[in-house]
DNA sequence: TAGATACGGTAGGTCTC
DNA sequence: AGACCTACCGTAT
């Protein structure tokens, strides 16, 4: 039997750990417990003995803990005791005691339920070597103690999508929505209450109405327990829905037996900015949110009703976000039908966008490949440290404790200096998944950093590392991961070969951060500065065939391929060409210099017909990580691509950004561009796009943390927010959040809330000129010259 | 319990003449 | 008034 991972968890039981995995199997929901499990970690032999004295002296029996010599080594030096304790709160205990009195602790952070599954190199999925023989909660299968291993297996799970309506305050619910679909079928449900006497007839049929809202609760339970979903799917689902009906039901004394051992689900504020946490064992709720953005989805802004605008070509009803509380409860009291299809309409959208995004699948693989809890987003430490560790232990040593390597900083990509000016026939060529490549191919390794240092054939890394040539675990990961994407890709496996590749990016991410067991300045280092050495050779390679590098980035070239005229055909060739060229050339140089297979591999990934750097604005020098251009697909198609510069920025108004487009436009067509500008000039001027005008911020602190300088869009928010409270209306900024706001001739205005006239003359001096300047000072032009302003000083 | 650095631009605020 | 510095935000990779 296989099951994929619902849900872990520990239970500090007297006779030790009970560790509890939730499976989703073919033939449904089972429960695999392992009892009598301890918490382990590793101390030092040196410090074994002060740790022993310790350890007797707490007031515990000493069948609580053990420690053991074990034959694993230190990355400091010497062997490894390994202390085991058979409880969560006694070891929380004798932790603390050993740290207070220096006592330096490996591994300590790992928690039980991952221990277990890391060190049988289970990830997502795990199979059962002998059936389940008894039940749980009088219904699913249980295994206790049974053998357990690694397999590759994904199930249908049976998903449902939730949200809730309430009041303005959040205090009492109006409305319940479920969305599923089963066989193809659409399962939809809405719970609604409202007097019994006084029950509207004109309700859709999925709608069931309560008389209260203690009932409403009760039958939105029962109807779960009986449809017994894996995974739930919502909106901002933990933090806004789920916490409302844990509070709700605890209010009105409904108990929420939603975990499938009948536990009661409860709710766990997080701490330090990080989302919320459902406690909910066996079942899984998936904030869509937090998951597109783990899948690098980016949206101007994260809204439903965009997110659903921008990927399904469908919104909400009620757009407005200020009124669109008032309508809800508008709704609510004089039209319910409206109410239910509204909720209801909510939850197909996120049901959609799950389907349309494949979120479940990203969800899912990148659980299969990190061994991660589904619901764990981000991570990227814990994922490493789970693929990592018991490579590391089957090699005989334990990992080091915190900032124990070489600390210090180390640098990040190598950015070029660009040289401006506006192109035709432009290349991009990159390095795919560059830094896994160089781990890869220059055996960059946490283990083989301390084990080459004693080395005489090691490979040289940078700032002093010494790599080893034979006992690297991290590059045989990398390799593996590779493997898997190419087949994925080879699959059309879009959310694996997505999953695969954050997974492989983060790997840099994760021995680049100093919060990281691994850290160590040297590996970083290694990492990095061996892109900067590769991209500055590249451009050598380049140069000395005769092209001219006009920029990079990180892991990037732009090779301009000279005023003469080519077909788009030529150029691709070109790229093709030049790419094969620096692949044969890095193959060849490793190989003599270092004896190494090289895995980095260059494309040719980009052709632009017309391209545009700009200027660091007012100065010669080119800019960075800000350019524009057409590029030209392969299939013959043009498109105008903009990186970094105002069009892509949402901190500019749309007028900016719209007008940038065109006129780009017209420069790469090589047309006049002069009655563009001016026709928005005038535009602006006779008051016909005010509603382009409008700025669009982020607040990111507390308003009233801002201290040292108050920028436009917190002076805006302040006076809105002095407005309401004068009205007697409720301030909307105080927390931070976006604002929308205008220049008018008061100053910064919230925009709803604004009733004075607009400054052009600020939106002609900060939006158009220096948008209009950015790309005519190339040509030798300006929009003073344009618009025939005197130079004048007076 | 935690992936990184590099960059550009606006506007506010301070210092200097 | 202008030079210079800093805070803040959003972006590229």
């Amino acid at each position: 039997m296989q099951g994929f991972l619902l849900s872990r968890h520990v239970q500090d039981l007297p006779e030790g750990l009970q560790l509890d995995y939730w499976l989703a199997t073919d033939s449904g929901p089972v429960c695999v417990q392992q009892s009598k499990q301890q918490r382990i970690c590793f101390i030092a032999e040196q410090q074994a003995d002060t740790a022993r004295s310790i350890l007797q002296q707490a007031p515990y029996a000493d069948t609580v803990w053990q420690l053991r010599e074990v034959n694993l080594s230190c990355f400091c030096g010497g062997k490894a005791q390994a202390l085991y304790v058979s409880g969560e709160a006694v070891a929380r205990d004798l932790r603390q005691r050993l740290q207070v009195q220096g006592v330096e602790l490996m591994e300590a952070d790992i928690r039980p339920q991952e221990r277990f599954l890391m060190e049988r190199f289970i990830t997502g999925s795990m199979a059962l070597e002998s059936l389940p023989d008894r039940q749980i909660n009088k219904r699913y299968p249980l295994q206790m103690d049974g053998r357990v291993k690694a397999c590759e297996y994904v199930p249908q799970l049976r998903c449902l999508s939730l949200d809730i309506e309430t009041t303005m305050d959040g205090q009492t619910i109006h409305s319940i929505a479920l969305y599923g679909e089963q066989q193809g079928q659409p399962v939809q449900q809405v719970w609604l209450h409202w007097p019994a006497a006084k029950v509207p007839d004109s309700l859709p049929d999925y709608a069931v109405v309560a008389p209260n809202e203690r009932q409403m609760l009760r039958e939105f339970v029962s109807w779960l327990e009986d449809y017994d979903p894996d995974v739930f799917i919502g909106w901002s689902l933990v933090q806004f829905d789920f916490r409302i009906l844990c509070r709700r039901a605890r209010e009105l004394g409904v108990r929420l037996r939603l975990g499938r051992g009948g536990e009661e689900i409860r709710w766990r504020e997080g701490n330090g900015g990080r989302p919320a946490k459902l406690y909910m064992p066996g079942r899984v709720a998936l904030d869509g949110i937090e998951v597109m953005r783990a899948a690098t989805w980016q949206f101007e802004s994260f809204a439903l009703e965009n997110v659903a605008q921008q990927l399904l070509g469908r919104g909400k009803d009620i757009t407005k976000p200020h009124e669109r509380g008032a309508e809800i409860q508008r709704l609510y009291h004089q039209e319910p039908a409206n109410l239910v299809a509204y909720n209801l309409e909510d939850c197909r959208l996120v049901w959609d966008i799950f389907a349309k995004a494949d979120l479940l699948n990203f969800v899912m693989a990148r659980s299969q490949l990190t061994g991660l809890p589904m619901d764990r987003i981000g991570g990227s430490a814990q994922a490493f440290d789970h693929l990592y560790l018991p490579r590391l232990h089957r090699a005989g040593w334990v990992a080091p404790a915190f900032a124990s390597g070489l600390a210090g900083e180390s640098p990040g990509g190598f950015v070029m200096d660009s040289l401006p000016g506006l192109y035709s026939n432009v290349l991009i060529l990159d390095f795919k998944s560059l830094y896994p490549s160089i781990i890869r191919s220059f055996l960059i390794d946490p283990l083989g950093l301390i084990t080459g240092a004693q080395q005489e054939y090691a490979i040289p890394g940078y700032k002093g590392a010494q790599f080893s040539r034979t006992d690297a675990i991290l590059p045989d990961i990398i390799a593996r991961l590779w493997q898997a994407r190419d087949a994925a890709k080879a699959d059309s496996n879009t959310p694996l070969s997505t999953s695969i590749k954050i997974v492989m990016n983060s790997c840099y991410g994760v021995l680049g951060s100093n919060q990281c067991r691994f850290y160590d300045q040297r590996l970083a280092s290694s990492i990095t500065q061996r892109g900067h050495a590769i991209l500055k050779q590249t451009k050598a390679l380049i140069e000395a065939q005769g092209f001219k590098v006009i920029y990079g980035d990180t892991d990037s070239v732009f090779v301009w391929l000279g005023g003469e005229p080519l077909s788009n055909q030529a150029a691709r060739d070109k790229g093709a060409e030049m790419a094969a060229m620096l692949n044969t050339w890095w193959s060849t140089h490793l190989q003599q210099e270092y004896q190494l297979t090289s895995y980095l591999e260059i494309e040719f990934e980009t052709l632009f017909r017309r391209f545009v750097m700009p200027t660091v604005r007012g100065m010669d020098v080119g800019s960075k990580k800000r350019y524009a251009g057409v590029v030209v697909n392969p299939d013959g198609s043009e498109k105008l691509l903009f990186k970094g510069l105002e069009n892509v920025r949402t901190d500019w108004t749309l007028m900016a950004r719209q007008l940038q487009e065109q006129l780009y436009e017209q420069v790469f067509a090589d047309s006049p561009y002069v009655d563009l500008i001016k026709s928005w000039v005038t535009k602006l001027q006779d008051g016909e796009i005010d509603d382009l005008l409008v700025y669009r911020k982020r607040i990111r602190r507390p308003l009233a943390e801002y201290q040292k300088n108050v920028p436009p869009h917190v002076q805006a928010a302040r006076h809105a927010d002095a407005l309401l409270q004068q009205e007697g209306q409720d301030a909307r900024y105080g927390q931070g959040g976006w604002i929308e706001y205008v220049i008018t001739l008061a100053g910064p205005r919230a925009l709803d809330l604004n009733d004075q006239p607009l400054d052009y003359e600020h939106y002609l001096e900060r939006q158009m000129m220096p948008v209009v300047d950015g790309i005519l000072n190339l040509l030798g032009d300006s929009y003073d010259n344009i618009m025939n302003r005197q130079m004048s000083i007076f």
